[in-house]
This record gives structure tokens, C-alpha cells and sequence, in this order.
DNA sequence: TGCGATTCTGCAATCGATTGCGATCGAGCT
DNA sequence: AGCTCGATCGCAATCGATTGCAGAATCGCA
């Protein structure tokens, strides 16, 4: 008989069950005075069993508040109803998921996911060693994986691509990935926040952001490239703010001292945005008046403050939307392409004088 | 043989396994030349192995990259490793999770549990039917649960807690809850927002927040009682506001349009506070110079708008910290109480001077 | 009344890992 | 050499739900 009776539940005390509630399927067919399939039969809806039978099993269940174990029903199926999301911060160690960005990103992706009558297991990593994904992968718990932002980390996520598909990616789509991705067109909208500072007059340009993380990279190039076609005299610096706030405000701080002469600035992200535009009014130097700045993401906050902060908009619900739709089409063997979304120019009162 | 052949992975081809990656423990077992009993044990660490053996098989293991399903263990041993965190929406059918509130509590939770090492299993879930709890709680999947704001389930919540243990709520302490909750003395919070306002000189204040959500109402009750007892002509109305920010917004213009001589103004949360604010400086009225605002929460936001926020700061660092250390200890079998979060005034831009 | 055609149900194998208990084997001791 | 003892390892039951197949019950029709 029983050699893991030291394990488990066991809610009730020792006889059969104080609460009479059923802990399994078996008990439930036996008080119901039927098989422990025809329990299953019923209450999944699978397989021929008279309606009569049907409403009797699952009214029990109802009434003794019964429900089948998911965990043994995975086991058995191989499905899980649940899909992982993972952020790989391996850029930097410090940094928390409380970022807004991926706060946002991850809430839609949890909207969509739920409209689905899907779960999120959600692990944030510091991929200190190359298993940190196949560890997930393999953990058998997940039908499918959505990575948020590839860090420095697609060398490990491509091996693993190799032979896992349901994994989708939100962030740059890079040269000779083997994985789907869905991102912003970086480069586009790196060239557009730039122009929109060159057309209203800035010659002096900053690029305040980490390229090392691949999204930003592909910005600052289209920084640059919207820099070299101006040529005009107008001249671009860039400064590796990093994207923990504490860090980035010093660094912030201590170049603007520097750079007396700056009348535009293009920052990476909406947070670092923000953080510029205080340091200037700190110094006394006005937006947009005297320095004109430029987010990036187009988050809420964006919109919320004073001045409200131009941006480039990247539209994070319908990135979601992709993510999840590639992901389950994935789940279900179809081929499917990586996606760029379109940003675009939300010019608000951090550039126009009004 | 099989009768489930038709289900589950089956990642190789037919005849053994394509890629030589080894499927199950058994498999495993079958390369090594022992019997899975000790592949087990040499994985998991337990029980008597030779430690030749053990390495032996751990070396195996890692170069053929197997392993084991976690489902399976799980199911065995009747722990799982995760913990469910839930966010019941019951007042507000359409908001999101996307709310910085709970994105930002949510967050810490998550780098909380990633500590110990255990996983998150998120659930956002409209209860249109009492079950919404319960569903969860007997799944099975989860050691525990952590539930994010009672909203007006308090109810269901009880009658979940009468007979399951590992689980605690954030939120207002409620008189005769049988949980044990975690949340800011929303009352004292209210009552050191409305003093900081009356002690600056605001007269004519307003409320902004929706009283039916258990927290709010008792921010409304601290308000009241600071102004009951000032007792010198100071005068406070109530704005229902709610939390979906198209209608709030709509709902706090409308409310300024017609209170002309007001000139303080305490939100119920960071968001309504930058919405009113914003508001306010659309009509032509100052702040903080005509109007005072305060906020609540305290998150990072607030300290980055222009003027900056003043609030009531709720730590939810520590929150989330007390939260997932009342789960384990609950878990861990001991009894435990709520925990209160003392609040504190954090008082900028939007009420001084300066 | 009789026999095949349907419907329902039940049996038992199965998913993959864990673990109590017993079997095995070699070492150490008399 | 024979025997005891302890360290390892394997057998097989188990967690709880699912499902292919077969047996039982019911029905229809001649």
C-alpha cells in the first residue's frame, strides 16, 4: 500500500475526510457510484456519457466543491495552460522589472494572455549562467515562451531555438536570428526623433542612451544617419546613460554641465527623457526653449508630465497583441515571420514652443 | 502498449530519439545503466548514492542537457514551487493591470519571490462569479497566493480563508476578515494629507477618489476626521473619482469647471493627482500657488512630474517584502498577524512653495 | 422473442518522477 | 573460510487525471 502516505495533502484528519470534501477524482466517483473516468468524462465533457449522468457528477462536484487537480491533468496531456514570460536582465544586473517600460509591456501581454484563458508564469533572471533559459524551457511547465528584450543574451537564446519553437521575442530584430521577434523599427524611429529635433532648428544634438543593449544601438544609428544627411553643421554627441535611475541621473547631471551649448536632446527611453528635462530646469536652463528633448516609447508618463515629454511612440499594446498571436500560432505549427512596428512622432511640449 | 501514444511530446522521430536528448528520467536511466530510482536521486541529492555514481550521472545529465519534468515532480510530492498572485478588478470591470499601482507592487513581489526562488504565476481575473478564487486555490499549482487588493471581494476572499492558509491580501484591514492582510493605515494617511494641505492654508479642499474601493474609503475617513477636527471654517467635498483614466479625467474636469475658489485638492492616488494637476494648469490655475495638490502612493512618477507630486507615501517595497515573508511563514505552518505600513508625508512641488 | 446496433461505463495503462523497503555486494572481523 | 554489517542500488507503488478498448446495458426492428 501506501509508501508516500508521508507525502501530500492529506486536508482531512485520518478516516476518510472531516469536510467530506473530495480530494480526488476517485473519491468523487465513488460517492457518486461510478468509475473515476466517467467522473473525468463528465466534468471535462469528452466522450459519450448521458447527459443525465453528466449533470448528476457535475452538480456533486459543484455542491462538495470539487475540483480535478491541473497538475495531474498536465502531467497526462502534456498541456499546461500557461505560458512563461521572461526578462533576461543581463545588461544590467541591477536593474528591476519595476521599470516602467516593462511593466507596461508585460501587463498587456498579460491582458491578451488572459482573454486567451491563459496563465503567466513569470520569472525575471540574471542570466548569470548560459542555462538560465533552457532551464525554463525544459521545466515542462510552460506551453510556450515569451522573452522581453534580448539583452546581450541572443547568442543563448538563438541555441535554444534551435530546438525549442513556441518562443517569441519582443526587442531588435537581429541579423541571422533563428528566433520570431516583434519590435519597433528602431533605426525608423531613431531617424524621425532626430529629424523632428534638426527641423526645428537644433544643430547641437545629444544621444542619451546605452548601445550596448541592441535596440538602442539600432537608435543611435538612426540618429547618425539622420545626422549625416542633414549636414549642415549640425553635430551630434552621445552619452551611455544607463538605465538604472540612481546611476543615470548622476550621469546625466554631470555631462549637461559640461555641454553648455546642447539645444536638442534625444533620449532613449521616456525615463531618461524625463530625468534630462529636470536636470536642465535644475540648471536653469528651459525646455524647449533654450534645449528641446525627446523620449522614447511613448509610455503614459510621457503624456503626464510638465512639459509633457515628446516621444516616439511604440505602440506596446499592439506589440502584445503580436507577441501572443505569433506565439500561439507558433503553439499550433504555423510558420510565422518576425514583425516590425511602425513608431511614430508624438510631439508634444518638451520640443514645440507652443 | 500505449494507449496514450497519441498524446504528449514525442520530440524524436519514432525508433529511439533523433537527438539522443533523453526524454524522461528513464531514458536517462537506461544510458547510464542504472534504474531511475538513482538517477533521481543523484539529480535531486537525496537519499544514500555513491558519490562516484552521483557525479557520474550528473555529468550525463548535463551533457545530454536533460531535465527533469517538473510537472512530474510536482504531482508527486505535492509542492510546486510557485506562488499565485492574483488581481481581482471587482469595481472597475474595464482597468487593467497596467495600472502603475500594480505593476509597481507587483514588480517588488516578483524580485521578492525570485529571491527565494520561486516562481509567479499571475492571474488578472474579473469576478463575475464567486469561483474566481477558489478555481485558483484548488488548481493545484500554486504553495500559495498572494492576492492584490481586496476590491469589494472581501467576501469571497473569507470564505476561501475558512479553509485554505497559505494566503495573504494587500489591502485595507477590514474588521472580522479572517486573512491577514498587508496595507498602508489608509486612515492615517488620510488624515496627514489633509493636515499638510489645511497647514498650508488650503480652506475650501476636495476629495478625489472612489469610496466604494475598502482603501479609499478609509483615506476619505481620515480626510474627514482631519477637517472635523480643524474646526475653523475649512470645508471638504468628495469627487467620486474613478480609476480607468478616460473617465476620471472627463469626471475631475467637469468637477473643476464649477469649484471655482477651491484650493486644495487630496487624490487617492498618484494618477488622478497628475490628472488633476494637468487639469488644473489647462484652466489657467496655478499650482501649487491657487491650488494645492497631494497625492498617494508615492511612486516614482510622482517625484518626476513638473511641479513634482507631493504624496503619502506607501512603501511597497516593504509591503511586498511583508507580504511574501507572511506567505512563507504561513506556509511554513506558523500563525501570523497583518501587517499595517506606517505612511508618510512626502511633500514637493504641488503643495510648496518653494 | 431474438439478435445486431448503439450508447454508456468501466478497466487498466499511462504521463514522469519520487521514495520506502528489500536485495545485493563487498569489506572487515573472528 | 564463514559470517555479519553497512553502503548502494533497484523494485514497485504512488501522486491524480486521462483515454483506448472492451464489456454491459438498452433499444430497435423483424
Amino acid at each position: 500500500m501506501g509508501q508516500g502516505e508521508t507525502l501530500a495533502k492529506k486536508k482531512g484528519s485520518g478516516d476518510e475526510n472531516s469536510s467530506g470534501r473530495p480530494q480526488n477524482i476517485q473519491e468523487l466517483a465513488q460517492i457518486a457510484g461510478v468509475s473515476a473516468a466517467t467522473v473525468s468524462r463528465s466534468l471535462a465533457g469528452t466522450g459519450k456519457i448521458a447527459p443525465a449522468t453528466r449533470e448528476r457528477i457535475r452538480k456533486l462536484a459543484d455542491e462538495l466543491g470539487f475540483r480535478p487537480s491541473t497538475m495531474a491533468r498536465n502531467l497526462r496531456t502534456g498541456r499546461t495552460g500557461t505560458i512563461g514570460v521572461i526578462v533576461p536582465l543581463g545588461h544590467e544586473k541591477t536593474q528591476h522589472i519595476s521599470d516602467p517600460f516593462f511593466m507596461t509591456l508585460l501587463a498587456h501581454i498579460a491582458d491578451r494572455l488572459a482573454d486567451r484563458g491563459y496563465d503567466l508564469l513569470l520569472s525575471r533572471v540574471v542570466p548569470h549562467d548560459p542555462e538560465w533559459l533552457s532551464r525554463q524551457v525544459d521545466s515542462g511547465r510552460v506551453d510556450g515562451m515569451i522573452i522581453i528584450g534580448q539583452s546581450n543574451q541572443s547568442d543563448v537564446i538563438n541555441s535554444v531555438a534551435r530546438y525549442y519553437r513556441p518562443m517569441v521575442v519582443w526587442g531588435a530584430e537581429l541579423p541571422g536570428q533563428l528566433y520570431c521577434s516583434v519590435g519597433s523599427d528602431n533605426r525608423l524611429g531613431g531617424r524621425i526623433a532626430t529629424e523632428h529635433l534638426l527641423s526645428l532648428g537644433c544643430r547641437r544634438l545629444a544621444f542619451f542612451g546605452d548601445a550596448s543593449v541592441p535596440e538602442v544601438e539600432q537608435r543611435l544609428s538612426g540618429f547618425r544617419d539622420a545626422l549625416r544627411e542633414a549636414s549642415d553643421g549640425a553635430v551630434g554627441a552621445t552619452l551611455p546613460v544607463h538605465f538604472v535611475p540612481e546611476r543615470a541621473v548622476e550621469e546625466i547631471s554631470g555631462f549637461l554641465d559640461l555641454a553648455e551649448n546642447l539645444d536638442g536632446i534625444f533620449a532613449t527611453s521616456d525615463s531618461i527623457g524625463m530625468m534630462a528635462i529636470q536636470a536642465l530646469i535644475e540648471r536653469g536652463r528651459s525646455v524647449p526653449g533654450e534645449v528641446k528633448v525627446i523620449g522614447f516609447d511613448d509610455l503614459d508618463i510621457a503624456r503626464r508630465v510638465l512639459p509633457p515629454l515628446s516621444s516616439i511612440k511604440q505602440d506596446l499594446e499592439a506589440g502584445a497583441d503580436a507577441l501572443v498571436d505569433l506565439l500561439f500560432r507558433k503553439i499550433a505549427g504555423e510558420a510565422v515571420d518576425s514583425v516590425q512596428l511602425e513608431p511614430t512622432l508624438a510631439a508634444r511640449g518638451s520640443t514645440l514652443s507652443d
